[in-house]
DNA sequence: CGGAACGTTGAGTTCGGTCAATGCATGTGG
DNA sequence: CCACATGCATTGACCGAACTCAACGTTCCG
């Protein structure tokens, strides 16, 4: 089942590099599977036996304490998760679950681990995935703490004006409520927000946004190239 | 002055494993500076010219947008910053200051990519050190989200008592200010927590701690090897 | 002897979370 | 095709955690 996949993994940032040799290595052991919307692929604590590589639908990535759970992370198409604890060998901060039908890609950590002994080039790419998903965390953590949840929303729709070609109406990918924990916040908060953004060039109505003012927006949101 | 120091360099997790070839590429266009209090090292969105490793001191890695400003890490012998941007050639993230007298090695970024590129045993190390800060983050941010202010607090004193051979009686190794910022918050709510802990078997006496009852303050901290 | 920075305490405010009620859309079984 | 259940979104009332501002005591240092 690994074979119809071959082409889409090969160009994988990750693996589009590494030697012949190194690439045969690596998907040996590895296999494709499917999973159904809300389903829990790992949990934190538990030992890094795959790299994870999502090839289609949505992750989430969350963490718990004392009953109290917190999303970290979405994950996309091209993402992986978690190599950090997959090339120390260690345990899994975070857990991870499917918004939606999802595919991924595991990988045994030694095969992992093996060819990034041997390969520099794949060590190469490792690095480069490593460092930015450092980045995104760090900005994610500026985002978090320095903007309050109505700048948020106001840089994220900004980030899906462009995604969505700069078109002034456009429809909203996710669900609110994914929205809101990918944001940090409530979706009783989210809704609030969006009213508040009423003021700042944007009307919202059901899952349909129209931008009717972008400066009066950008003037709000103070999108930035160190966070954003 | 670069060679005074170059045994203590030598040993640090980064550079133990490298070959003694690799080593002096890395040293030659490196130097040793000593910075005063409050010095800015570097400034986010500068480009990252030079990897910088703590040898002694410490050092507040920061943000600021908008006038607002987050402390993300604080930095003591033997951390480096800012890998991450030293790989990937991008803008530094974060801001860093000392908070103390301090001193560190300054690596050319160049060089850091060029013997990254020959030596697997030096990438290794680097993606090593990557990942444990990636892991760093990560905690970082359950910590700050998971958790209420005294439990961070509480949880930062188990952390030093330990650090100070379990002993019940122990100073702080920093001034009030700098932990509360270090754990998110301002003095006057460190200060208030601190008060909470009166609660939970802790005694505060200026910067002298007294643990009254461990087994109290366990049950309040809660601490979890995923966190802390 | 001031002055400066730190630390503590109190009062008031803000941001965001919780709870509850309601409307709306979707889907499922009879 | 309807009846009902389920889940999402919105809104209002309330609450709690943490920040701001201000006052004041302490310590340290020139």
């Amino acid at each position: 089942m690994l074979s119809r996949h071959i082409d889409e993994i090969r160009a994988l940032p990750l693996f589009a590099q590494v030697s012949e040799a190194s690439f045969r290595d690596l998907t040996r052991g590895a296999y494709v599977q499917n999973f159904p919307p809300r389903a829990e692929l790992i949990t934190e604590g538990d030992p890094a036996d795959f790299l994870h590589v999502v090839i289609s639908g949505c992750i989430e990535m969350f963490a718990s304490w004392q009953g109290r759970e917190t999303s970290l992370f979405l994950l996309g198409p091209q993402d992986t998760f978690i190599l950090a604890a997959t090339i120390k060998d260690r345990p899994y901060l975070m857990s991870a679950r499917t918004l939606e039908k999802s595919r991924l890609i595991m990988i045994p950590s030694e095969d992992i681990r093996a060819v990034f002994e041997r390969d520099s080039d794949f060590a190469k790419a490792i690095v480069s995935e490593l460092a930015a998903c450092y980045r995104g965390a760090i900005k994610g953590a500026k985002n978090l703490r320095l903007r309050t949840s109505s700048e948020r929303i106001a840089n994220f729709l900004l980030k899906e004006y462009h995604a969505h070609g700069a078109q002034e109406r456009f429809a909203l990918d996710f669900e609110k409520k994914r929205i809101a924990t990918f944001l940090g916040m409530t979706r009783e908060n989210l809704s609030r927000a969006f009213a508040n953004l009423r003021n700042h060039g944007v009307q919202v109505d059901g899952n349909e946004i129209v931008i009717t003012d972008l400066d009066k927006l950008i003037a709000f949101a103070r999108p930035d190239p160190l966070i954003d």
